[in-house]
DNA sequence: ACAGCATAACCGTAACCGAC
DNA sequence: GTCGGTTACGGTTATGCTGT
């Protein structure tokens, strides 16, 4: 009889998202000393305390829990590396949450099935045209990112494509003589960086703790849009290059006319 | 040695119950 | 209503264990 009065007033505490350490405990399936471990350590926060021997946790210490394990043990990550990961973001624990379910998912087929396998520098150098100088200088600005294999340094397939790529533009007529080298990238991976940045805090603010409920796939959503909006850039940097010529001409037959006079 | 718990002991409180 | 008893549960602390 006691047990279930005590479950009624249980489940009504529930109800409005506040729990006692046993059903916290039961919703986030750690034990209680575990969980006292991580608020001492500031991973979780600290519950609102009616009495000294007396606490109450909400949906934040839950999903809090669940992201530290979570980072355990899909990141093996040490509590101390959580806890600098959970204090130096300005994502919410949710936000963070979406972001470790995608991480590794995002672009696997590509990585797990490379149309082109991984070469040395002085390959990539071979097949692209482009100096060894120059590729070290993409790299230290990390525009192509090799991957570290034992003794070996290896380019991937998009490596391979950027270097190429970066062949293209010295062909285009941007030459070493005229001043073009690998530093003019710099503001476009800047730039690109921000957007990067801005487009996740956009995406997380609207998908963050709803994946599940709302049945998400959110890596496919990210690929897909990736495609497409790559696209959409391509677009919108041609016709913006259009408009600035277009701004700037304007302007110098303004100052033409100007000097001619009515 | 250290991190990351797990366990036990102890003390205290919440929630319930029956008696008055 | 409130008082005292009972039981389950919570917090703190110390200690021990395990894997690296």
């Amino acid at each position: 009889m006691r047990s279930r009065t005590t479950e009624g007033s249980m489940g009504e505490r529930a109800a409005q998202k506040k729990m006692r350490m046993k059903e916290l405990s039961r919703a986030a399936g750690v034990p209680k000393g575990t969980i006292l471990y991580y608020i001492k350590e500031g991973l979780v926060p600290r519950p609102v305390k009616t009495h000294a021997n007396m606490a109450y946790y909400g949906e934040a210490h839950l999903r809090a829990i669940r992201l530290v394990k979570e980072l355990q043990g899909k990141r093996f990550l040490p509590l101390s590396v959580i806890k600098q990961i959970l204090k130096g973001s300005d994502l919410s624990v949710d936000e963070l949450r979406t972001l470790v379910e995608m991480d590794g998912k995002l672009f696997r087929n590509l990585k797990g099935n490379p149309a082109v396998k991984p070469v040395t520098i002085s390959k990539l150098a071979d097949r692209t045209g482009a100096s060894l100088q120059e590729i070290r200088d993409l790299e230290r600005l990390r525009i192509v990112c090799p991957v570290q294999k034992g003794t070996r340094k290896l380019y991937d397939e998009d490596d391979i494509r950027m270097v190429e790529c970066w062949v293209k533009l010295r062909k285009a007529g941007f030459a070493k003589e005229l001043g073009f080298d690998a530093d003019i990238l710099t503001i476009h991976r800047d730039l690109l960086r921000i957007l990067v940045e801005e487009e996740a805090k956009t995406l997380l603010s609207r998908v963050a703790g709803r994946v599940e409920s709302l049945n998400l796939d959110l890596a496919k959503m990210v690929e897909d849009a990736t495609g497409i909006l790559n696209t959409m850039m391509g677009i919108i940097h041609k016709r913006l290059i259009v408009e600035t010529v277009r701004k700037y001409t304007e302007a110098f037959r303004q100052q033409i006319q100007a000097k001619q006079g009515p």
